[in-house]
DNA sequence: ATTTATGCAAATCGTTTGCAAACCT
DNA sequence: AGGTTTGCAAACGATTTGCATAAAT
């Protein structure tokens, strides 16, 4: 099922010649059945093998690889997920104001294009030479309503 | 000049039960000079009388009070600015993914509406209520490409 | 007078790093 | 063997907090 992210993962790793140990293997794992930004806590929680030097120090190996990257949610903590270049899903985030969790959701295309639009525009207007975005809704989740 | 903005902040600590102390009113003037997020190291570099503790403890009051907030960008340092509903301007941010600068900038009306017509879509879909939102764009500000 | 804000120094805590043992090739 | 990754424990650094003084009401 997530053979594709461990091919793509392996082929960024390769790149920038890292192995693809079994402790990265774990990352990549949890991170794609979540499905959303994990914490590093979530992430040590979800792989009991891992201690947590070892999870941040793989982590920062696989965003130096551009295989993970960080998200920033509003809280305190770091959380992490999948590139789109190993998931071939472009998505923003649901970030909940009153518990901090955050969800992947996807945006109409229109917008999508829009933003696309805009970011062509940056170069001439401002000298900034754009290279992704990111769009966050903040609120309250479904959780935090009940 | 930024009258208005410390009548607007003064209007919100009080509805909290707040001062506006000097040590406040200097932290404000400088974001308001500085029309981009700042750092709190910049921060206290701007306002040369406020330790480091008080300058954190009023940007959390000022916080509270829904007159500054937290903005986040790529690297590990917090950077705060004047609420909106205290600068009566709607903006968002280019983040430099080389020296981590942030910039405020003006996306189209035509963006913006298209925007609010998703979150307005959020609560049916994901039962998540949406409050508002942030859009980044990531890539090189003009001093790096120098 | 009493409550609130300040300033210093010490504590907190997510994250990073040094180093020796375990691993892969 | 030779270089890399791991795991533990100690270090780091941005941010927070305790407590005594100063300010505001």
């Amino acid at each position: 099922m997530s053979d594709q992210i461990h091919t793509a993962v392996a082929r960024r790793l390769d790149a920038v010649d890292q192995r693809y140990t079994s402790g990265r293997r774990q990352l990549v794992e949890a991170l794609a059945k979540a499905g959303r930004p994990l914490t590093a806590g979530e992430l040590v929680a979800a792989c009991p093998s891992l201690p947590q030097s070892t999870a941040y120090r793989n982590l920062a190996v696989l965003g130096q690889a551009g295989a993970v990257h960080r998200v920033s949610g509003t809280d305190e903590f770091a959380r992490y997920e999948l590139d789109e270049s190993v998931t071939g899903r472009h998505h923003h985030h649901l970030v909940c104001l009153s518990c901090g969790a955050v969800e992947d959701f996807a945006a109409p295309a229109g917008l999508e294009h829009s933003v696309s639009s805009l970011m062509g525009t940056l170069g001439s207007d401002r000298g900034f030479h754009a290279e992704s975005h990111r769009l966050d809704v903040l609120g309250t989740c479904a959780a935090c309503r009940s």
